[in-house]
DNA sequence: TTGAAAGCGTTACCAC
DNA sequence: GTGGTAACGCTTTCAA
């Protein structure tokens, strides 16, 4: 492999001056740049990332945080960030979460322009005492998903999103509505599930309906777990007629759960998820749309351009829109669905 | 941040003693190295992974060649190499192939321990010179779902899966069988899905079986291609009983075009796929079922392997088990079903 | 506009 | 065992 001291030596000038022409610096005289660049060519000399790098301080790199990110949102958001980072002169680096000593590992070392030039923390709140070091060791910070004192995020309103879940079941006029929320023993402390929650609170307030306590729900994602809360639900003396699912995966847990006890959906029960991943569209399944893909995306840009300028962009925190997407799970409370 | 010269420093030694402590030399006193650490931990230090790479002239990261990283199988490959990186000294880096042009770009500038320590190339046959090229710099390659010669791989045997899934429809009783392959198109030369055509036909011929070949169709992995085959393959005057789809999200599209002409599966049409992806298992997808979770992890473990013993492993063809994994999508043949 | 040389932070070789 | 000191390959002053 050439470097940057043969191809100098064979154009016959200085390091410094490849170095220059390298990097499209304006005081070059055009026939020496010419020369370098056909020494360049003829020795197939590409630049060391790592000398750069360290010379530098940078080592085009963006790094994603993620918990779990092959499960199907990380994915769509991953989408986005691939998306926006085509072209870009920086690696994807995929730092991927399933513990805390995880999480932990790499917020402890990430805390340097040497691991990654910038960073995308997805879907949990770091630890304040981390996110501090890292941002005050100057490396550019965005967050999808959850937001934080003094870096910029990408997020959507989960309250409202709760609200517009449960006001679609409402106004179908379902009363027994059916709640399953998140892990509450996450070891991740996951929020949106719980502002989720407050939003269905709220409607269900707003709407003068009382929350029958005993059909509000916690669990992981895993779909067996859904599949059981489901039917433990429908077994119930008066079963809701409704679920509010705070994840699609979750909701496509009770759909199953729904048809394995024989009843359908939306006859005998209405599911409404949340997310609208790849796989809602295909079941049918009626959402509450976040986007996925575009928040991603949108962090990403967020990212390269604090990179690119040397003026850090001013904090702020993005909201993207959500929206209800209707298909083929939820429909009008049966007529003889028990007393409201 | 500190430096190794500073610990040096406040420790009363030489960087190099510093570094020896570091990488576990066993030429160093109990004493000194017990006052490195106690130095180290002081100054909360942390090497340099750059200066470390440009000094040993490697950069302690995994980097994955892969086209449409997100789509079903590659996740499911990732999810394998994630599992078999954990706590292993490498960042995962992702090359994400969508065209040509990226493949050529990322393949054309791999060839150098600086960019990556080792590479893994998933579900596209390298170019043999870029192959080649990167192979001869030094850097440990292994590839999955695709075979080249002097570099190890992870495969399953395409041709022997296409027989399988067609002696299964054929045991139903099934005749018109109809084959959906991959995009002939495809630029980047996937060739998976004709080896699974060749076992079509090996088995439809031994089978004694006449193909039909306007049953015989190829279309990308996009859903609305499969349904738009499937829908016309439904609308033929004699349509088959049973189609085999080389990908299970073809065989989803297969299955949604049923439903939308309100025909039912398996009653009016069986369907088996390939891969079997999550989703699969949730639509009780028939499919021959190949290891992509132990794909991913196989080779990284090979390649990480290579990284760590200073001799190169012997050059390998890892062959991975196929299976028909017998869902809900597949019956026997109805009785009235045309002539035969 | 250019060359020379001093970093950047390690590792590893060579003496002692 | 340990310190000193070249590399490693690039960027970036500083002079000229």
């Amino acid at each position: 492999m050439a470097t940057i001291a043969e191809v100098a030596a064979r154009a016959g000038v200085g390091a410094g001056t490849v170095s220059r022409v390298l990097n499209h610096s304006p005081k070059v005289s055009e026939t020496t740049r010419a020369r370098v660049q056909a020494a360049i060519a003829e020795l197939g000399y590409r630049p060391n990332p790592l000398a750069q790098g360290l010379s530098r301080g940078r080592c085009r790199t963006l790094g994603v945080v993620v918990p779990y990110f092959t499960t199907p949102s990380p994915v769509e958001r991953l989408r986005g960030v691939a998306a926006a980072l085509d072209g870009a002169q920086h690696d994807l680096v995929i730092f991927n979460v399933e513990s805390v000593a995880h999480r932990d590992d790499f917020l402890g070392t990430l805390d340097r322009r040497d691991r990654a030039d910038g960073l995308l923390m997805m879907s949990f709140p770091p630890p304040p005492t981390d996110l501090s070091r890292i941002v005050a060791a100057g490396v550019p910070v965005v967050l999808v998903d959850a937001v934080a004192e003094g870096v910029s995020s990408v997020v959507v309103d989960d309250v409202a999103g709760g609200r517009l879940a449960t006001e679609h079941l409402l106004e179908l006029g379902h009363e027994r509505i059916a709640f399953i929320g998140g892990d509450p023993d996450e070891p991740l402390g996951f929020t949106s599930a719980d502002d989720r929650e407050l939003g269905f609170r709220q409607a269900m307030a707003d709407a003068g309906v009382e929350i029958d306590e005993s059909l509000v729900r916690y669990g992981t994602h895993a779909r067996e777990v859904a599949v059981a809360i489901a039917k433990d639900l429908l077994r119930q003396d008066a079963p809701p007629t409704a679920v509010f699912a705070t994840a699609d995966v979750q909701a496509l847990g009770v759909i199953e759960a729904v048809r394995s006890l024989g009843r359908h959906v939306p006859a005998d029960l209405s599911v409404i998820g949340f997310d609208d991943i790849e796989l809602s569209a295909y079941v049918g399944l009626t959402t509450v749309r976040q986007p996925l893909f575009e928040s991603g995306q949108l962090a990403t840009r967020l990212l390269l351009e604090a990179l690119a300028g040397d003026t850090t962009p001013a904090v702020h925190v993005h909201e993207l829109p959500l929206e209800v997407v209707v298909r083929t799970t939820t429909g009008p409370r049966p007529p003889g669905a028990g007393p409201t």
